[in-house]
DNA sequence: GACTCGATACCAACCGGTTGGTATGTAGCG
DNA sequence: CGCTACATACCAACCGGTTGGTATCGAGTC
């Protein structure tokens, strides 16, 4: 648990050169060598750390799982005692985070899983744990919510929810990066956690007028 | 309107191969040679009919367009009277065509725009055409569904809504292809496009109650 | 209707640059 | 000394794109 200070190692420099080279250009259109130039690092330092431009792929989409696990852990929606508003925070937080340029908020495992999906398991394999596993995180409260009201419903689980926020946000990013414009597509990404979020309460505000009738 | 018999031009070959392909593999990892081998054409028939890998991938867009356009004014969900069973009859029909592998029924253009957003703007403006086009005609229903119930509302418009149901759709591909196996990822989907369907509904019933109160 | 002619559609071979990856060297440190 | 952490130099394969050429066809000419 040391703080990186001022002196970063090659592996680190090159994992912070992937989240935004490959989140700007896609897995595959960045070589080895612009992670090198990016990362101010040579191509011996690369394939000391990564056996292949694959393994850092891998690294890479785990390193962003606990880069983003502690960014979210650190959040401030985690406050509330209603678990519902801990979900509705938690939008708000994914809202409020859609700034700077496009590479800067968009997810670095939703690009890179669908370059990687059909020839490169390992790297899809690794977005699939982080995404899932970030999506657990909002189950969980869900479920406390849906418990809290005594919520039974066969149409939908706490899991289905949780990774229904993930699929808004990952479409929103594409719908982002196709508008053109970083303000634009950030505009467009916020309309549509807004429309989850309405979703979301109107899922519980429904089910609270009908235990209260 | 002649329809295609047998005989099909190295172009039309191509622009087929690079559907599957580009879904399959997206568009930086899939080479020329890659396109050529699938089409069953040279490297010569390629470039006699497009100027460069990225102009095939702007044809492949706009072709994109042309060919889900056409599927989808072809389907049978625009015989309701009622424009908001013409919108919850497209959600059904999206959730019906989730089958066969994942490059089947997946969007070239969501995937290429990832890739080619940053660096390629003329495969990004094809792409966002093709989306927003496609987004268009539903807010044409939904804005239809407002107007027949006298809606009004400040917090979303048509034109978000629409918008929010292509996100949500982009994004379930995305956690589709991270899940692995087509049936997960179809399954997966579904769902995501189960709860869209189900605020919409929402959206509008409470709507109705509102008016009927 | 035989003949040319230019345009279109396509092909196989090739080119220079870039790719992921390797082989070898070396500076610093315990 | 031996080990880690890099750097330099290099390679074969592959990349997008070009070349020079051929096959086919419809329009025009006599």
């Amino acid at each position: 648990m040391t703080q990186a200070p001022a002196k970063q190692s090659a592996r680190e420099k090159l994992l912070d050169a992937a989240f935004s080279v490959i989140r700007a250009q896609g897995y595959s259109a960045t070589s080895v060598d612009d992670l090198c130039r990016a990362a101010g690092v040579t191509k011996g330092a690369f394939f000391h750390h990564f056996a292949s431009k694959e393994a850092l792929a891998v690294a890479a989409a785990n390193h962003w799982n606990e880069t983003t696990s502690a960014l979210f852990a650190a959040a401030p929606y985690h406050a509330p005692e209603d678990p519902l508003d801990r979900v509705l925070g938690y939008l708000d937080f994914r809202r409020a985070i859609l700034q700077g340029d496009l590479p800067e908020f968009t997810c670095l495992v939703g690009t890179m899983v669908q370059e990687a999906y059909g020839s490169n398991p390992e790297i899809r394999d690794a977005c699939r744990v982080s995404i899932f596993d970030h999506a657990a995180h909002i189950e969980r409260d869900i479920a406390e919510a849906m418990d809290r009201r005594g919520m039974t419903t066969t149409e939908w689980t706490a899991r289905s929810l949780a990774l229904h926020t993930q699929a808004v946000l990952q479409g929103a990013f594409i719908l982002a990066k196709a508008e053109g414009t970083a303000e634009g597509g950030a505009a467009l990404a916020a309309q549509s956690v807004d429309h989850l979020k309405r979703y979301i309460e109107m899922l519980f505000t429904l089910e609270e007028r009908a235990n209260a009738a």
